[in-house]
DNA sequence: GTTGACCCTCCAATGGTGGTAGGGTGTAGA
DNA sequence: TCTACACCCTACCACCATTGGAGGGTCAAC
């Protein structure tokens, strides 16, 4: 299998087949004699886990962690569980921080009028003395990494 | 006032005060006889807006918008709502995506007996030959930024 | 006049992805 | 056999927002 199949095969694109391979969380791909990587199934199984993971929004550190523990027979799922449950504390705890954006526009624009005279809400509570979110003290938002469409 | 107390005042840290000006965010800063940056009150509030759009989620290019909205008096508020719920959408869209994720690793996790066995469904479902999203068949996960904490 | 807290610019790294340039390879059809 | 074209290779660069550091200047207090 080249690279384009092994791309089709996994729903990963083939820049980051390589990079994957290139920060070692997979092993190198065997080559052709004229330098071609050459994918196996079992490499296949093994990418589409990591991109399963990844759908999932584990980080690749995490996922190098999942690997190891996919691939060593005598885990404790335990250890399994409590990364899996470390990772939807982080979800979660973006999605209140979501939340929190959504609640607080969705409010200032729901008292816009939304026509074309210049008063609004919005700008004039963006540009207020005061805090803008509404309640708990403004903390530093914890802006985790979310990937990036480049 | 200097660098370092904008940076106080307006919650943003001294390096992302200077990017901000790099990339013309905001207008650069007046400079003291020896070169240091020197910010006014109009300045202090313009920096107050960037720092709570930010909160809000926006990106720097919408906060370029929302600036030139803010400081344009012949502005439509209609066109602010229109930017905010387009950004609303943007993070629903994103909550949504959240919700799969942590749905699925929540279910998977429920069913992990998380004691030393090996055997754990998180990892069977990672590494099964289906796909591991449960309802709504696999999407290109929309992995637009949300910032990066180095 | 020295110390220490500030300020300056410039460069690099992060994480995950896309792009492109400049080359080699493999295969199908004329 | 030649050619066209789709593929592969490496090595870069860009993105976004942010942090870090190095190497050097400035300011105020003691």
């Amino acid at each position: 299998m080249n690279i384009g199949e092994a791309s089709k095969a996994t729903g990963i694109s083939v820049k980051m087949l390589r990079y994957y391979e290139e920060i070692g969380l997979v092993r190198a791909a065997l080559r052709s004699l004229s330098g071609y990587r050459v994918y196996s199934d079992k490499n296949i199984a093994m990418l589409r886990f990591v991109r399963r993971a990844r759908d999932l929004g584990f980080q690749v550190k995490q996922i190098a962690s999942l690997l190891d523990l996919w691939q060593d027979g005598s885990r404790a799922s335990a250890d399994v569980k409590s990364l899996a449950l470390d990772h939807v504390r982080e979800l979660e705890q973006r999605r209140r921080e979501l939340d929190e954006m959504i609640a607080t526009l969705e409010h200032l624009a729901h008292h816009c009028h939304g026509d074309d005279r210049p008063d609004c809400p919005i700008l004039s509570s963006l540009g207020s003395e005061e805090d803008a979110e509404p309640k708990s003290k403004r903390k530093k938002v914890s802006r985790r990494s979310f990937g990036v469409a480049g």
